[in-house]
DNA sequence: TATAATTATGCAAAAAAATGAATGAGACGA
DNA sequence: TCGTCTCATTCATTTTTTTGCATAATTATA
C-alpha cells in the first residue's frame, strides 16, 4: 500500500486519461494499479483535488478542477509566502523563489474587493488595493492566507 | 496557534527578522508568541524548511535557504504537475493553473543535463532537452518528480 | 586538546490523519 | 412513492506523524 499522495497523484492521471463516471469505477482502475481504497476515501480524496462531476456527451464523467479551493493548495500558499510589507499605497508579498506567478494567481482568484490586481516577479506580489483606505483589509487577507492551517 | 505548519510559517517570519545564533534563542522568541517547542523539534523544522547557519558580521544567525531542495518542495512540485506528454523533439508538463512559472523553477534549478531550457506560461511547461536522444532520459527525470513521495 | 555550547537523534508517548464498514442522504427513473 | 444507484458522512480503528525527553554527536571556544 502506497503513500495517501501517490494514490492521488495516480487519480490524477486515471481521470485525465480515462472516462470515469462513478468512484466504484475508480475502485476498479485504481485495483488494477495495485492500489487497494474504498469509495469512502475516493471521495474524500476526490474532495481534497477538487475533482467534480462534469457532463460529457455520454452521460457524465469526473474532471479535475483546477481551481483554487482545494485545502492543499491553501496550505501550499501560506507554505510559499515568507513574508509581507506595505506602505500607504500597495501591499508586497515575498515567496519562495519562482512562486510568485503562482501565489499571485491564486490571489487573484480570491476575488477579493479590496484588491484590484496583483504583479508578479519571480520571488515578489506587488498587491494593489482598491482604494488606500483597504489597506488595513487587504492585510488582513493576506495575513488570513500566511496562517492558512485550518482544516 | 497549534499546527506544526503554524509554527513554520512563524520561524520564518522570525528568522527574517529578527538575528537568531541558535535554536534555544529561537525557542525563546517563540514562547513570547505563545508557541510552545523544544530545541528538539526546532531541530527538524530547520531541516524541513531549509534553514542554514550563515556567518554573519557579528557571529552567526540562521537564515532561510530559498533553495529547492526540501522535502516540502518536492511533495508540493509533485502535487502541482498533472500529467506530461512528448514528441521527438520535446516535453510538455500540464500543471494545475498558474503553477507552471513555480514548476520550470524548479526544474531549471536541477540542472540536469538533459535539459537545456525551460518555458513557461500558465499551466503549461515546456522543457528543452539537449539532444533528441535524450528525450527520454528526459521523460525519466519528470516521471521521477510527479512520483517524489519517499519520505 | 579539553570544556562548554549547540545541535541531532533514538525512543516512547501523544496527537493527528487516514481509512473502511456501515449507513445516511440525495438524485432519478419506474 | 418506491427502489436503485451513487456519493457523503459517522464511528471505530489503524496507521502515521509529531513531539519531548534524554543523550549522543558535533561544533565552537578557551
Amino acid at each position: 500500500m502506497q503513500s495517501k499522495i501517490s494514490r492521488q497523484i495516480k487519480i490524477k492521471k486515471i481521470l485525465k486519461k480515462n472516462y470515469i463516471s462513478s468512484q466504484e469505477e475508480l475502485v476498479q482502475y485504481l485495483a488494477n494499479d495495485g492500489i487497494e481504497v474504498t469509495q469512502a476515501t475516493l471521495s474524500r480524496d476526490f474532495r481534497e483535488l477538487g475533482v467534480v462531476r462534469t457532463s460529457a456527451t455520454e452521460g457524465s464523467k469526473y474532471t479535475l478542477t483546477i481551481d483554487e479551493s482545494g485545502k492543499q493548495i491553501r496550505k501550499l500558499i501560506a507554505f510559499e509566502i515568507l513574508n509581507y510589507e506595505h506602505n500607504e499605497h500597495m501591499v508586497v508579498v515575498r515567496t519562495l523563489a519562482g512562486r510568485a506567478q503562482g501565489v499571485a494567481h491564486y490571489i487573484d482568484k480570491l476575488n477579493s474587493e479590496f484588491i484590484i490586481g496583483t504583479i508578479a516577479g519571480d520571488d515578489t506580489v506587488l498587491i494593489i488595493p482598491n482604494s488606500i483606505k483597504n489597506i488595513s483589509n487587504l492585510i488582513e487577507v493576506i495575513h488570513k492566507i500566511m496562517n492558512e492551517d485550518q482544516n
